[in-house]
DNA sequence: TTGTATGCGTTATCAT
DNA sequence: ATGATAACGCATACAA
């Protein structure tokens, strides 16, 4: 009772395993009724085709490689999802390598790792320009990076600059003083993404054509704890109307907090405004920038497999733009 | 300017391809002296054995799968630490398949997916029971499961009722009113684990042999969100001095921070146990039960590894216990 | 102890 | 359009 092999479907359809490796392959040059019984064939014996077999015959072993930092957020989760699902209907099969810290990172480009044996390279949100300067990464196979961007390869990557500016134009109309929270990026970390660097551009030159200026910018880890003691810190100093322009729902989720604590009314003494549109943004009423993360991430997987598939043009950058949504938290204001 | 293959080595060597995969996996009968120069061969080609040839060839990739829910906590982190470092002192690659939803479960059962093509399988913390008595999991390779339980297969689980029993213990010495904070486990999901109910139960029983009752149980979610509220809860009724068991850090962190808000005097007026000793334990001075994470995990990769070197005995099951780590977030107390 | 030949499951290149 | 058959990179049985 072993596994059924590329000859036992042969075998039972009648046919030779070439005939059988063209349907599986989609080969055009294979007569419709043969076609037929080789599919019923393999339904019958419930055969999948053995990947390694494949790629150590054709080249291909229908794998594709996910490199991404922990899986903390629902963000990675949608990233996940908008991948899987289009390599999925490609019918290509998915491994996912969290990078929990630089050793794993080290680990998984030594270039003979498994997730150097697959077809493609996804990787999420690397500051990877460094390492392509440095040109630590020997990639063989095609290779996309999502929600980052580096020169040379095919990007898919939200435009938070942008976000930065529909943030920044719309809380400029608000009145009140004007606060920020940002999150911190350690400078040594390979981890590091750009993402709030440039958030932040995009908000100060938004300001900055409206004629505004920040009455105070606040830093904070990405972490709750942190987050509510930037809070803290915030309200502490704070004058009020205060509009604060929160870079990521996290920190705008403890400024509700703590701003409820103390009795604030929210969306008047107090607006904020986050990014990221988690899904318990809008129970708490919460204005944010929403990304159409799935989007970005199907786009990235297209582009990959459109190389596998064997184009062989420049690099291709795809932008996504974030939509402003709003709710309570920034009060009633057009 | 391909990649190097074994044909490489046994040219730059001068001897047969038989020997190279010889010295690769250690059968003994090979001269010292070539096994040197083959040696030297592969390091100066730099070259790997490609595991999807060795899995056609011999039937091993020397690949593990690990199935796990969310890499989101510390412990997994831990986890997958412990499991790895195992792994690849055995030099056994490792591809890692976070569960995040059950969809994505189903698809990783497929039998023909990547997942189980590798040489061994490890299980992170699922309720497997139903699954393997509903015969839905036909694993064709050794399986070990980890912080989890189940008939007739390797385990390398946590004694999760002990230290519930430990905390029960501890807590019944302590003067003040009892509480209790537990999380959420959804019934129909598969992801449900039974380390909560574990936990409860030893720590009702140790209070029942002690002849205490609690004053009330709060149940929370697994987020910092729903923990802050069930502490704001269990404050807003509780009777001072309270004594209370949080069966996870994240819940005791939450409370903590509650109570601080509050102003209570913790280890006096609110007495707080935790379960996980989180990385932070240490500076909040959060009282806590510690386990053996990481030499769980380590073990369960033992037993796994001798699986795949031939052993055929029964099931063994390795229990790891917790140990309770005392700080100031109980008191002085002895 | 070591080299050679065969097979693993598949794709690709031939023929036909 | 389809069936043989030669690779692919490796492990292993067999021969030397």
């Amino acid at each position: 009772m072993h596994k059924p092999t590329i000859q036992d479907v042969a075998r039972l359809a009648g046919v030779g395993v070439g005939t059988v490796s063209r349907v599986l392959n989609n080969h055009a040059a294979v007569r419709d009724s043969t076609r037929q019984s080789v599919l019923s064939a393999i339904r019958d014996l419930d055969y999948t085709p053995n990947p390694h077999a494949r790629r150590i015959a054709g080249g291909k072993s229908y794998t594709i490689s996910i490199l991404l930092p922990v899986v903390t957020t629902e963000f990675y989760v949608r990233l996940l999802d908008g991948l899987e699902s289009a390599f999925q209907e490609a019918r290509y099969d998915v491994a996912i390598f969290p990078l929990l810290d630089r050793s794993r990172l080290e680990r998984y480009l030594g270039s003979h790792t498994l997730a150097y044996q697959a077809d493609g390279l996804v990787m999420a949100t690397y500051n990877l320009t460094q390492m392509f300067t440095e040109n630590r990464l020997r990639h063989q196979q095609p290779m996309v990076l999502v929600d980052a961007y580096a020169e040379g390869v095919d990007c898919a990557h939200m435009n938070n600059h942008l976000g930065g500016v529909m943030a920044g134009e719309f809380l400029a109309r608000q009145e009140g003083h004007l606060y920020a929270v940002w999150v911190e990026t350690e400078l040594d970390q390979i981890f590091t993404s750009r993402v709030f660097e440039e958030r932040s551009s995009g908000f100060h030159q938004a300001l900055k054509a409206a004629g505004r200026t920040v009455s105070a910018e606040y830093v904070s880890s990405f972490d709750l704890h942190a987050a509510r003691s930037a809070a803290t810190r915030l309200l502490d100093c704070a004058q009020f109307p205060a509009v604060v322009f929160a870079s990521a729902d996290l920190l705008a989720g403890a400024l509700l907090d703590e701003a409820q604590a103390r009795g604030l009314t929210i969306g008047q003494d107090l607006k904020v405004l986050g990014f990221d549109d988690q899904p318990w943004a809008q129970a708490r009423g919460l204005s944010t920038l929403h990304q159409p993360v799935e989007a970005m991430a199907y786009e990235a997987a297209t582009l990959l497999l459109s190389r596998l598939a064997g184009y062989r043009g420049p690099p291709r950058v795809r932008t996504f733009e974030p939509r402003l949504v709003l709710r309570s938290s920034t009060g009633p204001g057009s």
